[in-house]
DNA sequence: CAGAAAAATGTAAGGGTTTTCAATACCGCG
DNA sequence: CGCGGTATTGAAAACCCTTACATTTTTCTG
């Protein structure tokens, strides 16, 4: 059986297209990518032989002859693809417009799943790794440090601090969000610390720790989310039937949408009992009633930027910064005051 | 510059395995393969070797040789990771278990990139094509039944007879529910009518057609927006700001949600003014409020079929059946009585 | 128009596997 | 001990390309 099933044709091959064309190989493969020095005439015949014929390139073999695939390996979290919509898209539109080919792998947080994936990829000889790592923690990550791949770290800080990394500064965010409040003399504010995501959290902790710390007081806030629960809605649902705070941050659309749900059913106003910011906007946020209070995050520029990083480092390029933060900016809407 | 940036370790391949081994590179490639030929004793060392030189077969490599390359293209809509999410998730997992990478590509609904797409699977010589086609119109698709490449439509059934197809049957789902309504005796029902999502829009309308024709009545109604309206949320809003149905039905947990916020915006009341069902359940649905009545619909399993398919495409066995239909089940929520 | 330089093309050696077919090693038995 | 046969192993072609180097063709100079 052949390529793509029973199709009988024999194969069109550089060979067959030299042939067609009258000329050598070597002459066709010089044709196809885009070497100057082929005469205009024979350049011409070569490409009719090619329409001719139908001849496509055998990226395969041009990866074995090049020892490059033009494929990256991209890693996100188990389930993510609800959050990291935009990302994709702009790691996707940019790889395309390098020609590069996307490679998906999905890791469930807290499973080490790396070794295997790292193993696919050293096997599959892709060129290179983007890892969305908002929900891999250290330990998982680390294992990625061993091996000379051509690495960005997506969504957050790396650790390690050979691979380059490309995030939005969370930490500063509730830095500034936690101090503002602070100032105006609120401070009784949690953050929801969900251990599935203990990478990106961190950074909020920090932040928040920082705002007090500064203020003179010291920050205690976090409900944090059992890494063995299943349904942390269920969670935040019962511990906000029973426990009242001036101002809640959490990461996702989600834990925002739970607590605000929860509020209300136990008839605590929002945002005159509790205020609610959601650190990520999502399409979600604008949707949902009340609006939700979010940071609005570059998301598409953060996996365009990826990719370019990527592209960068793979065509040799020396790449000075290895820490790209993003900007982001504060939208208050219906759920604060 | 080497496979891996500068790395100047020499490469270890089958050769270098067969060396320290001490036998031949053909000896090496059956252990690898786990042939049963090779004597045990034999085995023992090549493995060892293995694992003293750390080799990883290269599946470049081996693609020429074999003449596939155990990965397969999936196209899925621009924008779309945030709705198909779970059959991203199945798909990824059978996958895995199947050893097949999936290489990632979006095109956007109405641009023709099909044919920009199948250029590059013909190219990087993807075994297999998975169509998650939702959003594509029956024209783009025709472009792929021109090339002889198993290929799997995912999200719904195909037109071109030559393809397998696994999808959720909304046309049923849909002329049920509609049934159901007339019976008692509630005609004024309109679609939300996508433009941008035609073939499944179709379904719908198909479903409700019927249904309407069997109560001896002529179902019109429609809520079309036009292909060319970026802003579907305010379109919806404007619409039902001025216009006020019965019982609504939407494809996409978003269209839901626009209708109704545009309705409570407007005093009328849900359920009891106006009924509201969502085709497709989402996470959404269930943390919206009013939670949204809709079909629960087995998204992962989706997903999983159809790479299970595709393996069974891929392995020569004959699949007798062209359409896979799955089960979906109603859940009444809150946006209806 | 010869000869040199430049431009265009061809030859052949990889790149790392799989697999067919041939060769060798080993077995049991007479 | 020799033979037929089977179990292992090896040699080499094939998979389809790129590219350094060699060769041929073209162009230019005097």
């Amino acid at each position: 059986m052949g390529q793509y099933g029973n199709v009988e044709k024999k194969r069109v091959t550089i060979y067959s297209v030299a042939k067609e064309a009258g000329v050598s190989l070597a002459t066709v493969s010089r044709v196809i990518n885009e070497s100057d020095v082929v005469k205009e005439n024979t350049k011409k015949r070569v490409q009719e032989a090619i329409v001719k014929l139908g001849y496509k390139p055998n990226a395969v073999a041009q990866g074995l002859a090049l020892k490059k695939t033009t494929s990256i390996a991209l890693v996100v979290p188990d389930g993510s693809f609800n959050y990291i919509d935009k990302v994709i898209n702009g790691l996707l539109d940019t790889a395309k417009i390098y020609k590069y080919n996307i490679i998906l792998h999905t890791a469930t947080a807290g499973i080490n799943e790396m070794n295997e994936i790292i193993d696919n990829v050293i096997k599959s000889r892709a060129d290179g790794l983007i890892l969305y790592n908002d929900a891999f923690s250290a330990k998982e990550i680390e294992t990625l440090n061993h091996f000379q791949i051509p690495m960005v770290y997506l969504g957050n800080k790396s650790e390690g601090d050979t691979a380059c990394c490309v995030y939005i500064d969370y930490e500063k965010a509730v830095y500034e969000l936690v101090s503002r409040y602070l100032d105006k003399g609120i401070d009784d504010i949690v953050v929801i610390d969900d251990r599935k995501n203990p990478t990106s959290i961190d950074l909020l902790l920090k932040g928040a720790s920082e705002a007090f710390e500064e203020h003179g007081k010291r920050f205690g806030g976090f409900v944090t989310i059992p890494e063995d629960v299943h349904n942390s809605y269920e969670y935040l649902s019962n511990y906000f039937a029973h426990n009242r705070h001036q101002l809640v941050i959490t990461y996702r659309d989600s834990q925002a949408i739970a607590v605000i749900n929860t509020c209300t059913e136990n008839n605590i106003r929002i945002p005159e009992d509790t205020e609610v910011v959601c650190i990520k906007d999502s399409r979600y946020t604008d949707m949902f009633r009340p609006r939700i209070s979010s940071f609005i995050v570059p998301s598409y520029d953060l996996g365009a930027l990826a990719m370019r990083i990527m592209t960068k480092l793979l065509s040799g390029d020396i790449v000075r910064d290895k820490e790209f933060k993003l900007n982001y900016v504060y939208k208050a809407k219906e759920t604060t005051k």
